[in-house]
Order: structure tokens, then C-alpha cells, then sequence
DNA sequence: TGGAATTTTATGGGCGTCAATGGTTTGGTA
DNA sequence: TACCAAACCATTGACGCCCATAAAATTCCA
């Protein structure tokens, strides 16, 4: 496997630890944890969503790339490098895949015993991951459900017609 | 044979297991099966029935080649990533050709003991296949023999061929 | 053409391994 | 020395993997 896919929801223990999903710890294994000392996953907050996005040296190589597309020294290129390297934390993972939450980020992503149940949300989007608070990602779902509805006559056979 | 065709009953046992009948897995095989490692299959929550869409690589590769055309960090893309790769689940086959349905997808199909009796029923699409419960389906089967008749008697071919 | 042997398929059960989770100890630092 | 964090260890439960049985279809031979 070479994609993160699929979600997973695990807990959190009393000392803010969560255990990555054993199939994305593959793709990470495969795809080159962030070089902190140790092994270590990149994390910041998702620009869009109550979430965070994280992943491994292909999604740092990926910012990298989409940096690179701009000229040096613009206020596009420095506003997109803040939004995106700003915020970025080099979770490691620990020897069992465990990673902990930072507060700043776990802010952003909402995981408040109130709003995630001392649970979080592991969703595969292949090139990268995200984490969410088990609630606010079923909402987001069922919108993205009804959104890909709405436009699946224009994207063929991609969905499901049962017929 | 290179397409899913028919339909096919099988239990679940008390590990939830269910066999993958036989003509699909040959199917599957000259597809490719999803790579979890070992095999496995995809499979997601149907976007209009009670029912979960199951398919090979070749599945898989229709649902990459929808991403594949949308620009990175678009909200777009992210909103189509969770919908599609949020939902799949990577099914690892057995041995045996068995699977076990998770019970977040066994929830979409009204896989209970009650709407299915501890069965399960594959239907072939062509491209990928797609698992009801029984009871389900054979309501969605007669629906759809009421429409042909409906049909029928529009295009005035009303014959009498019995089969 | 009928019947017997063989192969394939479906299903049930047992066992071992690995992952998730909780707790404990150790090392560092204020 | 007291506290915080990170590495270590241990338990449990799920899942993957193997084998065994049984039923059905297919093939082969008389």
C-alpha cells in the first residue's frame, strides 16, 4: 500500500497519546517519516477544515514543490509559506506509533473531551492524513457525501449507480 | 470472464466472515486485487442504496483518476478526498476468499441479524459488485421488475415470452 | 448415458501474531 | 528533591492464517 485510505478512530489516553493507525504507520514506514531526531509525522492545521493535516517527507517535498512554483520574494510566496510552515509541529512518534497532541494544535482540530469523547478520527486522503474530533468529521462526511451526489452526473460512473 | 455477474447468497459466521463466491474472486484475481498488503478489495458505502460498492484496483484506479485531475490544496479536492478515500475501506481477503465487513459499513447495508438473517447477498455490476441484505435487495429487485413490465407495456412488446 | 471419483466451494473452528491501550520506570531538569 | 516528559513493558482483544469438514459441481470412465 502507498496511499493513506480508509479512517480509523482511536482513543486518547490520559496522557494525550494516540496510536497512529497500524496501515498509515506502512505508508509512513514506506514513504520516510520527518527526520526529528527520531521518527516523526509533520502536522500543522488544516487551512480549510477543523482538522490537521499531517504526513510524512512526501508531503513535506510536496509543500516544498508547490513553493517552489512561486517567485521568490512575492507576498504570495511569503503569506503561503507562513500558512503552511508556520504552524507546522514534527509530532515523534514514539516506539509503539504513538504520537501526542500538542495543545495549539489540538486547539484548532477541536479535540476537547467535549467534542471528541477522548477519541480522534484518522482520515486517509492519500498523499497525506488528517485528524479530526470523531463529531466534527461525521458532519464534514455527510457534507462531502452530498456534495459528490450533487455532482456526480458530471463525474460519470465514478460514484455508485446501482442500477 | 472479466465482469461480475449474478448474484449470490452466503452466510456470515460468527466471526463475520463471509466467502467471496467463487466467480467474483476470478474476477478479481485478473482485476488485481487492492494491495492491503496482502490482497484485498475496496469497498465503500453506496452513494444511493443501502448497499456497499466493491471492487478490485481497477475500482480503485477509477476513483485516483477522479482526483488526479484536481488541483492540490483546492478545497475542491479535499472535499471529494474525504468523500471518496474517506469512506473506503481496504477489506483483506482470507485465504479462503473470506472477508469481514466493519461494522461501520455493516451499518449503511442494514447488515443486522435482522434485515439479513446472517446472509448476505453479492451483486454483480460489471465493474465492481456490490453487497445487500437479502431482504433489501429483494425488494430492490422486484421494484425493478415492476418498472421493466412498465416498460414492456409502453413499447407495446407485450409477448408472452414467459422467461 | 449413468455412475463414481475428484476437484472446487462454502462454512466452521482453533491458534498464533500483532496492534491498541494502559501502566510503570527512568532520565532530565528546574 | 520534586516534577515533567519520554522511553519501556505488559495485557488484552482483535485479526490474520491455517486446517478440517461437508456439500455441490464437474470430469472421467465404463
Amino acid at each position: 500500500m502507498d496511499r493513506f485510505v480508509s479512517t480509523f478512530t482511536n482513543k486518547i489516553d490520559a496522557k494525550g497519546r494516540v496510536s497512529i493507525p497500524a496501515p498509515f504507520r506502512a505508508v509512513l514506514e514506506r514513504d520516510g517519516y520527518a527526520s526529528a531526531g527520531s521518527s516523526g509525522i509533520y502536522c500543522y492545521p488544516s487551512l480549510d477544515a477543523p482538522a490537521l493535516d499531517c504526513g510524512g517527507e512526501r508531503l513535506a517535498k510536496k509543500i516544498d514543490g508547490l513553493l517552489a512554483g512561486l517567485p521568490d520574494y512575492s507576498d504570495e510566496r511569503d503569506e503561503l509559506s507562513v500558512a503552511l510552515y508556520g504552524d507546522v509541529q514534527i509530532l515523534s512518534v514514539d516506539g509503539d506509533g504513538r504520537i501526542v497532541v500538542p495543545e495549539a494544535l489540538r486547539a484548532h482540530a477541536g479535540l476537547t473531551e467535549a467534542g471528541g469523547g477522548g477519541q480522534v478520527t484518522f482520515v486517509g486522503l492519500g498523499d497525506k492524513f488528517q485528524i479530526w474530533a470523531p463529531v466534527a468529521f461525521e458532519a464534514r462526511r455527510k457534507a462531502a457525501r452530498d456534495k459528490v451526489q450533487e455532482h456526480r452526473k458530471l463525474l460519470g460512473g465514478g460514484g455508485g449507480t446501482a442500477a
